[in-house]
DNA sequence: TCATGCCATCTTGCATGCAAGTTGGCGCGC
DNA sequence: GCGCGCCAACTTGCATGCAAGATGGCATGA
């Protein structure tokens, strides 16, 4: 209970409200797409289903619009958020510019906070290229999501880490469906490689040089293989 | 009329809801430090003075809650967040980095938009520079905070606007205090004209770049100022 | 004088009632 | 057969009731 206790003083003991129980809910559910996009669900419904009343899930709901995830409206009901490929475009830039950022800041910290975000970097790129051996996408994509969060974590801005998370929570679904379709994963450990190099060596330019090209090069390897398939919205 | 109806046409006739007065006039109250930090209001005295129950301003401060501009303490109320010199440290390089990359991406884009875009730019200035001369800090704040606002309007990344219009929020309050202290306005006309020059050029490197700097070096000058207030918080 | 514990008061979490806005379908007129 | 309007069913916006958690002050004992 060591960890209750310091989330406990931290917090001032904030135990899971309905509203808390609601709102991880229904993410769960879109992140899944047991609420597809495009769907429409009463608040009614939902409630019922969840055994609460509307009140929690309204609150909730108000918390999923803040993030994007669907959309409330007025007396008709809460609509997930389907994703286009010019949103996929636009989270692409905002990755860039925070990760890339977040890569110099690390690499221009000093060396033993470095060098310790370097070493989990390193483990979560040998994650991935155990996988990628393995053919294992399921953990590659894991070991792959680890090592960005890693990355953004690893410069210590909160409020980095909450936009990432919650462009992360937008284009979850999208991610998932990519995945199967990519045939350069390997590439991707390589640049891994170089961003961690780059960290150890405190190349600050060259680190964020790095993940930015990391992500361009994801980008432009993924919007053209979304678009061939015609997807208007994911 | 117009306009209303344009709205109406786009965004189903939302007229504003009780919820959405208590949104604005709570995060007005913030702004103009109505609401102090540190200030813990009760949601029954925010709905008295707003003339309506409890519900919307409830509903309201989830979503203040989710800008992080307030806490919302169960059962204990609302409290006003305040920002310590970290805040602005994590502040400013969200900025640099957003606005590094719409820099990049607006001098990037095809010649007619970067001109349309630099032209705005260029009389934002333009008004700087006039203030400036005459010494109107109120003028010159504005004409900067629209600079800003413009060059990432300019990237036309919806997500990116969000996360930049949730950050000035935040930081409205250190801004307006900051604005009387500052020495060295003068230093970011000419910052802006190089920005602008970048774009004009099409450079796109030279675009982040001169962002990158111009914002490293207000936060490079503005940090040591709050420090030696010795402001733990603003 | 000071520490401690209890209680009155205050505050929100959540359920529910009511009214108003939205929708889809049925029937009527052409 | 087809279009149009009306109505019943449904859905949320907001107010309010109730209960439980948090707080501060006062009384009590050392």
């Amino acid at each position: 209970m060591v960890r209750a206790r310091a989330e406990a003083d931290r917090e001032t003991e904030r135990r899971p409200s309905l509203v808390d129980d609601a709102y991880a809910a229904m993410k769960q559910a879109i992140r899944d797409s047991s609420f597809a996009p495009g769907y429409q669900a009463s608040e009614q419904e939902i409630a019922l289903r969840l055994g609460m009343s509307r009140t929690p899930v309204h609150e909730a709901a108000i918390r999923l619009q803040e993030d994007g995830l669907v959309r409330v409206l007025p007396r008709r009901g809460i609509l997930i958020c389907a994703l286009a490929p010019d949103d996929m475009r636009e989270i692409y830039d905002v990755i860039v510019a925070i990760e890339g950022r977040a890569a110099e800041l690390i690499a221009a910290s000093p060396e033993e906070r470095r060098m310790a975000v370097a070493d989990e970097l390193a483990d979560r790129t040998d994650a991935m290229e155990a996988a990628w051996t393995e053919q294992d996408l399921r953990s590659w994509g894991e070991a792959d999501e680890r090592f960005h969060r890693a990355l953004v974590e690893g410069a210590g801005n909160g409020r980095m880490i909450r936009i990432i998370q919650t462009i992360n929570d937008q284009s979850h679904r999208a991610r998932m469906f990519t995945l199967k379709l990519r045939r350069e994963l390997g590439a991707s450990v390589e640049e891994h490689r170089r961003i961690v190099a780059c960290i150890r060596a405190g190349d600050a330019a060259g680190a964020m040089e790095s993940a930015r090209a990391h992500r361009l090069r994801a980008r432009d390897t993924l919007l053209p293989l979304l678009d061939s398939f015609g997807l208007k919205h994911l």
